[in-house]
Parts: structure tokens; C-alpha cells; sequence
DNA sequence: GCGACAG
DNA sequence: ATCTTGTCGC
């Protein structure tokens, strides 16, 4: 229950359908300061992965700090067990930061998931915070084309259930898939990365966690925790 | 059975 | 996810 490596799919499978009865994804009145921006790198056919959380003041979006993790993973990336392969080392980083952000948005789905518990709302529930899942390709679900202009919307839906939003961050550019993870409602997760979008496609968030990773994978940056 | 399939 | 330069389009 804290080693993920050995898990086979249907035991995966079984842990995510227990986790799901404890999503809490009802919208909230949301008092932000800090806002995080998670997620991880690797070398292609490397078991070696690069875990980071970059904090951000909010809503500035201004770097305060970050964290860094590197680990070994077993668990394979299968469409829909991301979480198995990346979560173990994305809490790592976590519980190294000194001072927790708000809100965690975390580069993957949230429920917009086949048995409705992405990386996001598997990292939410399994440590308590608050997170949501911004992703840049739709896992599972369908959506009307947004409108073309910089934040238009529509949602996700399995079926006649909503599952996320389809986002578009920059004008006549494809949209990003924002959902709840835990502790983060349905209009919720669509109100904060509303106000995470800077110049470009991904928001601050993902887009700087992103980079960080990167720069920690090519030795630029040393493994801990960091402030700004 | 067939196609789809986050990172 | 990662490897990479130029090039098309607004």
C-alpha cells in the first residue's frame, strides 16, 4: 500500500475504485495565496524519473520556491494507472516543502478518468490537499470545440456526466482538459486556471513545473528544496 | 472484435 | 515523456 511497482493492473484497478469513494469534488469558495504547479521528467527508457513542484505566489503567479525529487520507478505508463508511475515520487516533493500551496495543479487529468480518478485526484485524496488536473491531450470523454477566443470553454462529458472543461488559453489554439481533482470543484478547477494563464498555451503552473523538471533532469539544478 | 489511449 | 530545425500562419 506504499510501494506502487509490483501492483498488477487489476489490483491498480481495485485501489482506484476505492479512492474514487473518497473524492470530495464539490465547488467551494476558494481563498488562494499560494498556487503549485507540479510534475515530472525523464530520460526515454529510464526507470529514473524527476519529480518537482514549483510554488507560485498567487495571483500574481510569481516563483517563491520549489522542490525536487529524483526517483526509480517499476510501474510502467499505461493510459489511465499514470498515477502508479508518478505519484510515490510527486509526493515526495510534496511533503519537502516547508509551506504547502492552496491549491496543486498537477500536469494530467483529474476525474476526467475512465474510472474518474487521475494523477490529480489520486495525489488530492491520498494526501488531503486540494489539487486539479490540467492536461493537454483528453484522456477519455467528449467535448464541443470551445468557442475560438482566449477563454472560451465547454465541458467534458461521459455520457451525461461533466467531467472537466476543454479550455482555450490562447486564441485559436488548442484548448487544454482542466478537471477537479480533490477538495476542488467542477467550476472551481475552470475559475483557477482561468487565473493561471499567462503567454502562452499551458498555464503558469504546469508550464513552469514543467520547465523546472527539465532543468533539474539535465543537472542544471540540484535535488531539495528551494526558495526563490 | 475494433479503436482509443494523460505522461 | 524525450529527441530537434526549419517553417507556416497570424
Amino acid at each position: 500500500m506504499d510501494n506502487y511497482d509490483t501492483l498488477t493492473i487489476t489490483e491498480a484497478t481495485a485501489i482506484q475504485k476505492d479512492l474514487r469513494q473518497r473524492v470530495d469534488t464539490a465547488d467551494r469558495p476558494l481563498a488562494i495565496r499560494l498556487i503549485g504547479g507540479a510534475d515530472i521528467s525523464l530520460n526515454l527508457y529510464s526507470t529514473t524519473i524527476y519529480a518537482g513542484i514549483i510554488v507560485l505566489s498567487f495571483p500574481e503567479l510569481r516563483p517563491v520556491g520549489w522542490s525536487l525529487v529524483q526517483a526509480e520507478t517499476r510501474f510502467p505508463y499505461v493510459p489511465g494507472y499514470l498515477a502508479f508511475r508518478e505519484v510515490p515520487a510527486l509526493v515526495a516533493a510534496w511533503k519537502q516543502l516547508p509551506e504547502k500551496p492552496d491549491v496543486l495543479v498537477i500536469d494530467g487529468h483529474g476525474i476526467a478518468h475512465p474510472r474518474r480518478m487521475g494523477i490529480a485526484a489520486h495525489f488530492g485524496v491520498e494526501t488531503g490537499q486540494a489539487s486539479m488536473g490540467c492536461a493537454k491531450k483528453l484522456l477519455t470523454g467528449s467535448y464541443q470545440e470551445p468557442g475560438l477566443a482566449v477563454g472560451s470553454y465547454s465541458p467534458i462529458l461521459a455520457g451525461t456526466e461533466q467531467i472537466g472543461y476543454a479550455f482555450r488559453s490562447k486564441t485559436k489554439v488548442a484548448p487544454v482538459f482542466v478537471s477537479p481533482g480533490h477538495r476542488v470543484g467542477m467550476d472551481n478547477s475552470l475559475a483557477v486556471i482561468r487565473q493561471c494563464v499567462g503567454r502562452y498555451r499551458i498555464p503558469e503552473p504546469t508550464r513552469l513545473a514543467h520547465e523546472l523538471v527539465n532543468r533539474f533532469r539535465r543537472s542544471e539544478l540540484a535535488e531539495g528544496w528551494s526558495a526563490c
